[in-house]
DNA sequence: AGTCCTTTGAAGGAG
DNA sequence: CTCCTTCAAAGGACT
């Protein structure tokens, strides 16, 4: 199980997880790609939007113009969305993404306070929330927006960052904001990104090991503990994940636990300040609490909602006796999920669909043009989730949440043709992305990975391999023409590139001549495999 | 109310 | 080892 860190550090071991695109060094490409990605985002929204909501073929410009005809009664909401989003994109085409500094990240992850495994089973948005070194333009009033019965009416707040959440409850600038200048005040370091930490067991500061400092999860509990919720303005809409942080910095709830500081770090940004008294039901069997344990109460609880963190603070817990069920535990989060997570809501915020099923096609499109680098950092922190849950939970299995989930309807798979699609609801998946839109993007008539022309695949192509990018390009990746939704008797042989990682684990370095080496056979590989879709026959 | 849809990735069982 | 299946998130759409 917890295939602890063989050695090599806190890796969970896996190493398979890297698709290489593009070179990093190529900033115009990415300049390019944004573009593009936008590009594609256009082209998909304007399919979405037209089959979806009638909407001629508009730029993103005009739709977001057209927003608020879309959503007259929150106009106010939809200006001040559209105003975070523009300066969430120009923090992203300016460099949020862009930093020359591959090594460590040129982010600090401020994990958030929430808890990834809770009911609703969010990661919230802000989980993974990476801070430019550089403290964004936005300061937002964090601990006020934390609608917890200490906190201030946030009303207050209202002016500056939309209380209004998404429908996702994730704040378009999820990704780039602070804390508040209460906590940290961009000339006041916070207390986290000091070297010092509390100790998570006596709240003692202590010097952490520089090997404990995680570069991904710098908030050590103790100093997570000591601040409010970060980002709990946004997080109203996330229920129970909104939380109010004992005024005493919360202690970590997992005294037991030996962890360096970087799982120690993650975990305190996992749970919940409520979770410091844990529900008996949700006792790991090492008597240690976690949100991934879901009791099936909680999990049927609608999610979002309006659980006030007062509330939580009454009954943090819920109705522990009715479950005596074993309590539910959430797989962790993959990286593209996390992804999704944190990027949900841009792309929904830029384009007016709003069904989840279009934005994920979209945010698979998005997840293969990002580079590299933007993608290792995304890996890594999955790799962290998988990591922490399995310290979590020695005994889980994935295998363990089959079946608690809705049945689902691959069942009738077997007798499910390709024509089945057309019997069924209009509602497919061809109505979301049109097979030749879909192409057309990133895709790029070949392959979600093929994008457009800046496409990280290209990018992918370091000046060392050129060739290979460009059989690269030609690969049938993630053709979305699967006629049955996911049907894995349709799925596609060698939909993705073979994960980077596989090649050279690590990842998280800029490519080196090994990187190029391993990409050049990572190519010739790919150049060796089928080019032509490959679907398995049906039975 | 429950499912489907859609995406990628991880995990584990089956062959 | 490969293939297949399930689940993880999300929320509108559908049954």
């Amino acid at each position: 199980m917890p295939q602890l860190n063989g050695g090599g550090g806190d890796d969970l071991g896996a190493n398979d997880e890297m698709i290489s695109f593009k070179d990093e060094g190529e900033q115009e490409e990415k300049i390019s790609e944004n573009v593009s990605a936008e590009r594609d985002l256009d082209d998909v929204k304007s399919s979405l939007v037209n089959e979806s909501e009638n909407n001629s073929s508009s730029s993103d410009s005009e739709q977001a113009e057209r927003r608020p005809q879309t959503r007259p009664d929150s106009e106010s909401y939809e200006k001040t969305r559209d105003y975070f989003s523009e300066a969430l994109r120009r923090q992203q085409d300016g460099g949020f993404f862009k930093s020359p500094h591959y090594p460590g990240y040129p982010f600090l992850m401020i994990p958030d306070l929430t808890n990834p495994y809770l009911s609703n089973g969010s990661l919230s948005p802000s989980a993974r929330t990476y801070l430019q070194m550089k403290w964004p333009l936005l300061d937002v009033p964090g601990s006020a927006g934390l609608k917890d019965s200490r906190s201030p009416t946030p009303g207050h707040l209202s002016n500056k960052v939309p209380v209004v959440q998404h429908a996702h409850h994730v704040h378009p600038l999820t990704p780039l904001i602070t804390y508040s200048n209460e906590h940290f005040s961009p000339g006041t370091p916070p207390s986290h990104l000091s070297p010092e930490i509390l100790d998570p067991k006596t709240g003692i500061p202590r010097t952490p090991h520089p090997s404990e400092l995680s570069p991904y999860y710098p908030l050590s509990p103790g100093a997570v503990g000591s601040i409010a919720h970060p980002l709990g303005w946004l997080m109203p809409q996330q229920g129970q994940h909104m939380y109010s942080i004992p005024p005493g910095g919360f202690r970590h709830p997992y005294p037991a636990l030996a962890m360096n500081a970087s799982m120690s770090s993650l975990v305190s940004s996992r749970f919940s300040p409520h979770m410091v008294t844990p529900p008996p039901h949700s006792l790991h069997q090492t008597g240690i609490p976690h949100p991934a344990i879901v009791s099936p109460a909680i999990k049927q609880e609608p999610s979002g909602d309006n659980i006030s963190p007062s509330m939580h603070a009454k009954s943090p817990v819920p109705p522990k006796k009715e479950e005596d069920k074993k309590p539910h535990i959430k797989k962790p989060l993959n990286a593209f999920m996390l992804y999704m997570k944190e990027m949900r809501a841009k792309v929904v915020a830029e384009c007016t669909l709003k069904e989840s099923a279009a934005i994920n096609q979209i945010l698979g499109r998005r997840w293969h043009s990002l580079s590299r680098e933007e993608q290792a950092k995304y890996y890594e922190l999955a790799r962290k989730e998988r990591q922490l849950h399995s310290q979590l939970y020695p005994g889980w299995s994935a295998r363990d949440n089959y079946g608690k989930r809705k049945k689902r309807k691959r069942e009738n798979k077997p007798d499910s043709k390709p024509e089945d699609f057309s019997i069924r609801s209009k509602k497919q998946c061809v109505q979301y992305l049109p097979s030749e839109k879909m192409c057309d993007s990133p895709a790029s008539s070949h392959g979600s990975m093929l994008d457009s022309p800046a496409t990280p695949s290209a990018a992918l192509a370091s000046p060392a391999a050129p060739a290979a990018t460009h059989s690269e390009q030609a690969q049938p990746l993630s053709l979305t023409t699967k006629p049955e939704g996911r049907s894995h008797s349709t799925t596609p042989i060698l939909t993705r590139p073979i994960p980077f990682t596989s090649l050279h684990p690590p990842m998280l370095s800029p490519p080196s001549p090994f990187h190029q080496a391993a990409l050049h056979s990572h190519h010739a590989l790919f150049q060796s495999q089928p080019l032509s879709l490959v679907t398995k026959p049906t039975e």
